[in-house]
RNA sequence: GGGCCGGUAGCUCAGCAUGGAUAGAGUGCUGGACUUCUAAUCCAGUGGUCAAGGGAUCGAAGCCCUUCUGGCCCGCCA
């Protein structure tokens, strides 16, 4: 919030300033700035150079004078700097004072861009045939990270889980139970979701090889399911729920959580698609093909795409009549077919709920928004494309179907190879079908017995359930944050050593920071007085540990506004990196009273601004490691 | 063939939306700092024709165009 106030006092001098010159229509840029130069940087001069036929020093030069009558507030020097920037220099011992105080607040850090904006956000989504793997957790950290950020940012986020439980991967799985014999119950200790995805589903798909009659078994399989009501429905709702179940489990370690369940076959069986299909028709947003390569096909009419076939010659609908119906269920574009139930509390507390066909007295719960978000793979990127169109002129513009699209995580051809696969040096496509893939809680196991024993050297008096616990926190955050420091476009190669340092741009880098600060806190036995001398806190590492701090709710716009969940990594690490240079040149035990107090009232400003920071990307802050 | 995305230090990536100051991190390598608030750390050095070319601009890693290159997608499968 702070760094805001001294921005916010500065363009307001600057506006009247401008208004004088008669130059006050110049979209200026008003930044915290680069190491060296100042705290604020403005670019107005280089703006105003065209129109005033000045050099921007001149004007830089002529702006700074006109500024000194405004000065004594948050800003105690401005410079025309010679490049033609103008900078500010902030009145330290009042934004240290300002900072820190600030920080300390429960809801420091928050930003209301939002303005309580309904935004339902759908993540995770995994096939229910098979444990999450690397590339899944990708999605479900993206977006449970986009969840955080943007309640931080004053939306009211609903968060949906589409669960797929009608569709050729549940068919293969059910052939694998139903004909080949494989065991309903897997071998001792096995997570369910583990036996399917690793057995059933590898070995029966591989089977389609040496056995191509199969396929039709499967897609009568497929039929049943869809259908409803049959054994052979009833089997697969069964089957899907336990391997859910066990997918649950695997979110819920990794931190996320969710506000409501659907399930693809409920939408099949809920009748939204003729209603839909007739409004498509009625719309002409959709056309029949008398002719043509798609002859008697109803067809999307998709703008610079190739048509889409959305129901075939025989008169069955595509995939894409199951997707687009939930869309428009959730931009509350059709009327709510569903009930809801409970389906359970989760370890945060908070009930998960689901839909079901099946009338109940419960409430009515409401998950539809103005503005949907998915986050799915790119690789979905043209479908997703054909659906927002599509929703944009079905929702007459008023609605926002957004598709928040990541790239995917290829393993590096040293972990492909210790799977088995030689793939000549290159790095390689996962694939749940091949079997070639890393499987989430095995990295998180890895992880976890890796920090276990890294936290047992360091604090050997803490018990074996204290240790388990930091070693969990610490597993879970390093396997986050390498999933979401990158962008969103750049492909992860996954390597199972490499990705899993504890080493340099890391969690446990950033959550050692936090450590490190609890034992001063510790250890000085003081409560801090938050009308400290603030002015004595003149060391560098000092100032830009307090500049950092009063940063965060920028970096929360930022990423919300950019649905960026890096900017946030990316802004804790530096907090960190900015607090562990001060900790190694800064003594604060040893200082006087009034200093020590002073440092104290900062370290602990370090703490609540790391750890709000950190929350929002889901990574917990243990006070030992 | 069409579409989308990437190409910045040996490697992995920031910076690009909104052009402006000395292009930054991590990692690697070299050297240094633990009787000190935890060395999962810090400090110093090393390392770059920002893929190439052109254009608009007083000014380009960033904007426009072209080319090269890597990845992904393009079914009456889901």
């Amino acid at each position: 919030m702070s760094f805001r106030i001294l921005l916010d006092e500065i363009r307001k001098n600057l506006d009247v300033i401008l208004q004088e010159q008669k130059i006050s229509e110049l979209v200026f840029s008003l930044e915290p700035a680069k190491e060296g130069f100042g705290d604020v940087s403005c670019n107005v001069a280089f703006l105003a150079a065209k129109s005033l036929k000045k050099r921007p020093n001149e004007i830089a030069q002529l702006i700074t004078s006109s500024y000194e009558r405004f000065l004594g507030g948050l800003v105690s020097k401005v410079e025309a700097h010679p490049s033609g920037y103008v900078n500010f220099y902030a009145d330290n011992g009042k934004l240290a004072s300002l900072v820190i105080k600030q920080s300390q607040q429960d809801d420091y850090g928050s930003i209301n861009i939002g303005a309580g904006t309904k935004i339902t956000l759908e993540h995770t989504s995994v096939n229910p045939n098979k444990a999450l793997h690397i590339g899944h957790v990708r999605n479900v950290v993206v977006g449970d990270s986009m969840v955080r950020i943007l309640r931080k940012a004053g939306y009211f986020v609903q968060i949906l889980n589409y669960i797929d439980d009608s569709g050729l991967q549940v068919a293969d799985i059910l052939l694998g139970f139903t004909h080949l014999g494989f065991s309903q119950e897997p071998s001792m200790g096995q997570k369910f979701d583990h036996y399917c995805g690793d057995e059933v589903y590898v070995k029966t798909t591989e089977k389609y090889q040496s056995s191509p009659e199969l396929q039709e078994i499967r897609n009568k399989i497929l039929k049943e399911i869809e259908e409803g009501n049959s054994e052979t429905a009833k089997f697969a709702s069964k089957l899907t729920a336990r391997v859910l179940s066990e997918q649950l489990k695997t979110c819920w370690r990794l931190g996320a959580s969710y506000d409501c369940l659907n399930f693809e076959s409920e939408i099949v069986r809920s009748k939204l698609w003729p209603q839909i299909f007739d409004k498509l028709k009625q719309m002409n947003l959709i056309k029949f093909e008398s002719d043509g390569k798609n002859k008697d096909c109803w067809v999307i009419i998709a703008d610079g795409e190739e048509d889409k076939v959305l129901v075939r010659s025989n008169g069955t609908a595509t995939y894409i009549a199951k997707d687009i119906p939930y869309a428009a269920w959730k931009l509350g574009l059709v009327d709510d077919p569903f009930y809801y139930k409970e389906y359970t509390t989760q370890p945060n507390n908070m009930v998960l709920h689901q839909t079901t066909l099946e009338p109940n007295n419960s409430p009515k719960r409401n998950y539809s928004s103005d503005r949907v978000i998915t986050v799915i793979d790119s690789r979905q990127a043209r479908l997703q494309n054909i659906i927002t169109t599509l929703m944009q002129k079905f929702g007459a513009g008023k609605k926002e179907y957004i598709h928040l699209s990541y790239e995917s995580v290829t393993l590096s051809s040293d972990t492909a190879n210790s799977l088995g696969l030689d793939t000549g040096g290159k790095s390689a496509q996962m694939s749940g079908r091949k079997g070639l893939y890393v499987n989430a809680d095995k990295i998180l196991d890895t992880l976890e017995q890796k920090t276990l024993d890294e936290t047992k050297k360091r604090n050997p008096e803490l018990s074996e359930q204290a240790l388990h616990q930091i070693a969990q926190n610490v597993a879970v955050a390093t396997l986050r944050y390498e999933m979401i420091k990158q962008d969103l476009d750049k492909i992860i190669t996954f390597d199972t050593t490499k990705s899993l340092s504890l080493e340099g741009d890391t969690a446990p880098y950033i959550q050692y920071a936090y450590a490190r600060a609890s034992r001063i806190i510790e250890k000085s036995n003081t409560a801090p007085n938050l009308d400290a001398k603030y002015d004595l806190l003149n060391d560098q590492h000092e100032l830009n540990l307090v500049k950092i701090i009063g940063r965060l709710d920028l970096a929360v716009q930022d990423a919300a506004n950019n649905l960026s969940p890096k900017v946030i990594a990316k802004y804790c690490y530096s907090l960190a990196v900015s607090f562990n240079a001060f900790y190694e040149h800064v003594r604060v035990l040893d200082a006087t009273p009034d200093l020590l107090n002073a440092r104290i009232c900062l370290v602990y400003a370090f703490q609540s601004c790391l750890q709000k920071a950190l929350a929002l990307i889901g990574i917990d802050t243990p006070s030992r490691m």
